[in-house]
DNA sequence: ACGATATAGGAGTATATACGCCTATATCAA
DNA sequence: TTGATATAGGCGTATATACTCCTATATCGT
């Protein structure tokens, strides 16, 4: 399939960003009323999870270029959601944390969250889906798709 | 797994985007001697294919938002590798096409594209990749998980 | 013909993404 | 110590994404 070039499905970054637009969209809806955004709620829930941790920290976890995390944050510290102090043995690093503000918008959206989940799951198949996340997580992380190559 | 919202991993949104990320920058790296980035390159070449058409034909073709696609084709009309006339039998849409500059251009991405693909594919596994473009391709296009459920 | 409704697309606004360049701080070597 | 190098993060710029509201045109029922 050497001039696979002219067919649009056989692209795999394509079919990725389609299917990332399309889903977040749909996460999107059902996290509306909490006022959060996907990404504003993985950021939120990383936080939450693993504790306070700095910027570079943060991108890493989130496969997020490290600029990109700084602009996401600008909103979430404006909304009092985030707060960042400095960092405890690098005065470089800024450590973000989650407020108490943070938790309580955190624990609104999880309700959204968990619907968008189920519905996903259940029209799309948990097996299936189980399925498509390892997938993605070996590309997400696959250093051997990064710029090295 | 009903308590599974403290695990990243498990959540089909964040892991698309993720994935979305690393591999559009992996893309992007291989098209930025052409000047496009990969959504550039995408609308392009279905123009290329499919011919001119409107912005919600397009938009729809591509699973992206009609008003992104609208933002979208700006810098490429700025740049004379896309124009837009009236449509032939109604007179409010706009019929976008490919110019010659664009079809150079597609061209000379075009090589970009086949490496990062070929790239990809080695080191994913072109059997994987398939595999996974059949279920992302469900994904995006299953209306189950649009908004009307 | 005409009024109600539907559709095509633009504008305003806000967030998301990331490259390149910059400053500040840290670390390491001589 | 001090100069070279590496790292943390901000800023300018540009594109990408999409919601809401808006205007213009089309279509359809009467």
């Amino acid at each position: 399939m050497v001039s696979d070039w002219t067919n649009p499905a056989a692209c795999n970054c394509l079919a990725l960003r389609q299917a990332a637009r399309h889903v977040t969209q749909f996460y999107d809806l059902f996290l509306a009323p909490s006022g959060l955004r996907t990404t504003q709620y993985s950021i939120l829930a990383r936080l939450d999870r693993k504790g306070a941790m700095t910027i570079n920290a943060l991108a890493a976890e989130l496969v997020m270029d490290r600029t990109t995390l700084g602009r996401n944050i600008l909103p979430l510290q404006r909304d009092g959601l985030v707060a960042a102090g400095p960092g405890r043995s690098d005065r470089r690093s800024k450590e973000l944390r989650l407020t108490a503000a943070g938790i309580a918008r955190l624990r609104a959206g999880r309700k959204g969250w968990e619907e968008a989940q189920a519905r996903f799951e259940s029209a799309f198949g948990a097996k299936r889906a189980k399925k498509l996340r390892t997938l993605l997580h070996t590309v997400a992380t696959d250093e051997r798709t990064a710029a090295e190559l």
